[in-house]
DNA sequence: GTGAAAGCGCTAACAG
DNA sequence: CTGTTAGCGCTTTCAC
């Protein structure tokens, strides 16, 4: 900066006048400051800039992972997710910080927000962490979480209609006729719950009672739940329609229905939830629940930005419907 | 940080050693300052570090897309380009900011490294512009490609043996049988390119000539390879195996080839590229090309950190296999 | 319309 | 082993 100002024979602080478009610069020195700086590839430092400023245009976008299996997220989901949040973030001047953060160390969340890289959080996915993101809202971390909207809750929450989302998909299958639908899916994560409530609410819709054994724990990411779809596929379940929780584990479960000789959806009927780009090309192309990622880009940064202003953490729910294709 | 020092009774330049582990601190003021630092809910203002320290432990990962369909990347081998990455900074002592760019306006990768955000960058695939890539590189950007290594290349590739990948998938393929096998995959880029002349290696080696009609020119982008695979084979051209420039083209040419009754493998045979964590979860399996994707990050990562430190950018290519699984 | 000067939060000589 | 001090690159009062 120094440099631009010697060459354009003024002060520093005419430079970053200029190059702010602060109104008291006459048009022509600031043509002038402007073109010198572009000669000399010089850009305003971001960091000296946020230090002076005492704000920070950037936000953590997390990525947990399970410390066990310490694999990169395999769901296209995340990164649709990622793309649109980005997006979203870029079209308001804001920058995007990714970490990978242990899903059992949520709390590691905070330290982007204390050390100053960041003056908020979005993360994608409850996890079975309701309480520590609790303990983050409280301590004032700006925090927005794409997933189910709980009870007492002090962050704020994104995310679609849940118990519509599971309940369409199930009320579907049962009209299509299915007697025994399976469900795939972790319910301690609040989302997937949600969408059980829904799963339940249409059986009870048509008399129908639901068994334990349809109810299937599956994990999220892709490695576990293929052992645990294979493995409760293997034991031939009588079992005619299946409600996954993901788009992923309902690929992982045609699959694993391909290879037991079962065709879906002839034998087997299946639907999805996400509506991922890719799930319009999957084969057979996958009847899914629509999550609709690129406005939960757009309302999981405006929620966040709301609240880093100061603003009240508002809770924002999108609509679902759901995708008729063909594995349904 | 001054708050810190009151209430331990130091100064905060001994606060500053003690958070930072330097080995003239007493382990026991240390641990003390520690304790009342967490007490605190205190870390050390990273934005202020950096500056002072002049350098910067953050890098930049470049997410291009094509400006005409500004959709969300979708090909998960981003994805997991995108995670073996953040750890391999995260292991590091890295942080990693992401932006989304318009692949014809490469040229600002450079701005996060200008302004000072990031101190050097890595872009996934080298898309249709390396000479704007030469440019950066010539003007000192620190910049690790992931691609296939061209002749007169200023930045440094991470790649894996792109040439032998296509060899071995198109060889495969014709020892199976296979008559006309065609190619999908946009040979402007490099990565393609090299492939595309393994394909063409392999054919050579058994003496079969390749035919034009073959080859088609597919985007990466899901929405648009789509309609460009669904449109060739809508032709019912006369092919009974298909070599796809990656997983995401396989899958979607193997569910097009089921919208026209014809069955993978048995009437055609397919391979995909990448190997990404969910192509042995497709129906069928894919049998595809490995990525060493985990590898990857860590040599990217590798790579341009070396070139921050002051080296040379050096090239660096990955072994490559063929995985069989049931899609050929 | 522009400049001088102070200070954002931190670290690293240098001095003791 | 610890404190004093200067300064990283920037913006912004206050003064002219």
């Amino acid at each position: 900066m120094e440099d631009v100002a010697r060459i354009a024979g003024v002060s520093r602080a005419t430079v970053s006048r200029a190059l702010s478009g602060h109104p008291a610069i006459s048009e022509e020195t600031r043509q002038r400051i402007h073109d010198i700086a572009r000669s000399l590839n010089y850009t305003v430092n971001i960091g000296a800039k946020n230090l002076r400023q005492g704000r920070n245009q950037t936000i953590g976008f997390v990525i947990p992972y399970e410390s066990t299996v310490r694999q990169a997220v395999s769901d296209p989901f995340f990164l649709s997710m990622l793309g649109s949040v980005a997006d979203a973030l870029t079209d308001r001047g804001f920058e995007m910080l990714v970490s990978r953060v242990d899903a059992t160390q949520i709390d590691e969340v905070a330290s982007a927000v204390d050390s100053g890289r960041a003056s908020g959080v979005i993360l994608i996915g409850q996890w079975h962490q309701h309480e520590q993101l609790n303990r983050l809202a409280d301590r004032g971390v700006p925090l927005v979480v794409w997933g189910g909207q709980l009870r007492k809750q002090a962050y704020a929450t994104v995310g679609s209609e849940n118990q519509l989302g599971g309940y369409l998909a199930a009320r579907h299958l049962l009209e299509r006729g299915a007697r025994h639908v399976a469900f795939l899916g972790d319910l301690n994560l609040p989302e997937v719950g949600l969408r059980y409530q829904g799963y339940l609410q249409a059986h009870a819709e048509v008399g129908r009672k639901v068994l334990k054994r349809l109810q299937v724990n599956v994990p999220f990411a892709a490695g576990l739940a293929k052992t645990a779809i294979e493995h409760y596929f293997a034991a031939r379940p009588r079992v005619d329609a299946v409600c996954a929780a993901s788009d992923l584990l309902a690929m992982i479960a045609i699959q694993s229905l391909g290879a037991l000789g079962l065709r879906v959806p002839e034998d087997v009927a299946v639907v999805g939830y996400d509506d991922v780009p890719f799930a319009a090309s999957f084969n057979p192309p996958l009847t899914t629940v629509s999550q609709q990622i690129v406005r939960a880009g757009v309302e999981l940064v405006s929620a966040l930005l709301e609240i880093i202003g100061g603003g009240k953490p508002q809770n924002r729910t999108l609509p679902t419907s759901l995708i008729l294709r063909q594995s349904a």
